[in-house]
DNA sequence: TGGTAAAACCAAAGCGCTTTGGCTGGAAAC
DNA sequence: GTTTCCAGCCAAAGCGCTTTGGTTTTACCA
């Protein structure tokens, strides 16, 4: 059923079926009923394309999930991601496309989902530090929402982040609380913008408080469970190793747990361990008490947010740039405790 | 830059510059290469939506990824699933769209996604038993493939699954090899199709053996690591508790451990855990000696296959449909051990 | 009753592409 | 030299919708 079956069918032309539909004005309120009863009865629904084609707009937003061509490695946080982020398509009539990409073809398909027409705008996920695709975006003037940021950029752009280094910072600091002077930090790959910040939280903690930075606790790669754990064998063989472990995702931390209770220790009483916690709803922290210490933000919330920003800027091009920065808790669980007294 | 721009500029019509991106043969081979040259120098890429009106063609398929509306839960598994279709997708030309999807509004979406002509067909995901889906896609008459299958339907329909139930069935017989007798099943929602079968699997071993099936130790919820955790938890204050388990997902079975550990057990000493793995890229089962002893199987792969499937369905429309059954591998690792002896 | 303004409707153009059904000029065939 | 054929090109229709720029009808008032 086409509009042009429907409005010959209903004995009016294509003009006034399509503003009755599209909720003009000029239409009488009788005739608007029986249009809207007849498009139910035919389960009528306007061709996207045809749509899109006529308006200008595709009702659709591009998601680009970067894949990084050596490891293959797609980040679990992405599925809560877009779930949120689909609560807001849903409400609001946008379909969302999906490119998963090799990081070094990025920027061809980015040309392309701009030259092609088919989505209004995208959001930018997994930025790294001195990212090109800021400049890229704005020469194709499609609106977009960056998950993260991108340091070392002059451009301004609309993005939504959670406080990484003051998340890393907190959590670095309560540990030196507890007494723990010697802290391993395993983080994510080195070159996305979110480990720097957290390095950088980290290190700024331990300044503060005048431990030293070594540079042979830090760790960075892909946050899977076998970096956690890879890392943490690191450590345990050391000769001064760590008494406490920060870790950038729930996952690294199943890793790092696994590594430390197979060498024999207790989580809490010989070892503490804190992550991030993106809240995934498959892995959660526990249910009633947390398993893990963590600093903890809805990574599902962050993608609703993104969209509904993405969404906005669609529908008002011209705005300037907004930021949004989402504080994440620190959590208490039952992975940390007091540094061990020294024998 | 659009066709007509681009064919003036070369003093073409819009016919001849068309037939020449598009490989038809009816134009002269030194005029194709000055329309290449031009169409790569202005970096002209066809409306899509232009395009799709045009052809009746969308170059798009639908994934439509079910949350169940209580739990609020994305299968993690789909993150990996969706990176090896699109591996086909980019091969191919085609785009990915994705909805999430409450299960309770299935069918207004899947009739949506047919009527607005916005996919040239679908991948539908996690099937449940007697499953209606079927029905509605064949009256849609939208190409389609289930990634999983449907028991109690009488419709044949294309689809891709592993073999669930001789898996379970192989591991159950491994534990029963190894002396254990009280074995739990840590399924996912009885209402899923595949834990059916894996339950079936696991019965009839049971069966084969002469052991009889004590429902206590058969538990069902979203595949969580908390769900792992807490059926372990059960498992452990019973009288007469299980020596092993059988898991469906790396995710429950880190729950499992966890709570096993807890309890101050050792794995494989004494108490034994296989699992299903679905080769999660952030999830692996160890790097060289695989963690759980495991069934194994890529979900990644099975993306891939979907997918291509798909794409041959959508360019050869009426083929009877095939069935890609996929074997699981058994592979030991280091949650298994002799079932200890009764002290 | 006639005139006017507002309300309600419509025909047709246009979005950017593909494709049908020509047309043309030069080479091959006679 | 004429006819035939085909390679190579083109104009225009059409995909299904929105939207512009009307026209007709109704309602109201002088």
């Amino acid at each position: 059923m086409n509009l042009k079956q429907l409005s010959s069918e209903l004995g009016l032309s294509q003009t006034t079926v399509s503003r009755a539909l599209n909720g003009y004005p000029e239409v009488a309120k009788s005739t608007r009923e029986r249009v809207l009863r007849a498009a139910a009865a035919h389960d009528y629904r306007p061709n996207t394309r045809a749509q899109g084609l006529a308006t200008g707009r595709s009702m659709a937003v591009g998601h680009i999930i970067p894949v990084s061509s050596r490891h293959e490695i797609v980040n679990p946080v992405f599925s809560d991601f877009i779930a949120g982020a689909s609560e807001a398509y849903l409400r609001n009539g946008y379909d969302m496309v999906l490119s998963v990409v090799n990081d070094n073809e990025e920027e061809r398909v980015y040309r392309q989902l701009a030259g092609k027409g088919n989505v209004d705008g995208i959001i930018v996920q997994a930025p790294r530090t001195g990212d090109t695709r800021i400049a890229l975006l704005q020469e194709l003037d499609l609106p977009f929402v960056v998950h993260g940021r991108m340091s070392g950029i002059d451009a301004d752009y609309e993005w939504v982040d959670i406080n990484n280094r003051r998340a890393f910072r907190r959590a670095t600091e309560f540990l030196l609380d507890l007494g723990h002077r010697r802290i391993a930090l395993v983080n994510g790959l080195q070159r996305m913008d979110f480990a720097e910040r957290r390095l950088n939280g980290y290190a700024e903690a331990l300044q503060a408080r005048g431990v030293e930075l070594d540079p042979a606790l830090i760790f960075s790669d892909e946050m899977t469970e076998s970096h956690g754990y890879a890392s943490a064998r690191q450590v345990l063989v050391m000769k001064d190793p760590a008494t406490a472990y920060l870790s950038s995702s729930i996952i690294t931390a199943l890793g790092i747990r696994r590594a430390v209770e197979e060498a024999g220790f207790h989580l809490a009483r010989d070892v503490s361990i804190i992550t991030h916690d993106d809240e995934l709803s498959y892995l959660r922290n526990g249910t009633d008490v947390p398993i893990f210490t963590a600093t903890r933000s809805s990574v599902r919330m962050a993608g609703r947010l993104c969209a509904e920003r993405l969404i906005d800027l669609i529908r008002n091009p011209r705005q300037p740039p907004a930021h949004t920065l989402l504080e994440a808790e620190l959590t208490v669980g039952q992975s940390t405790g007091p540094a061990p007294v020294r024998p």
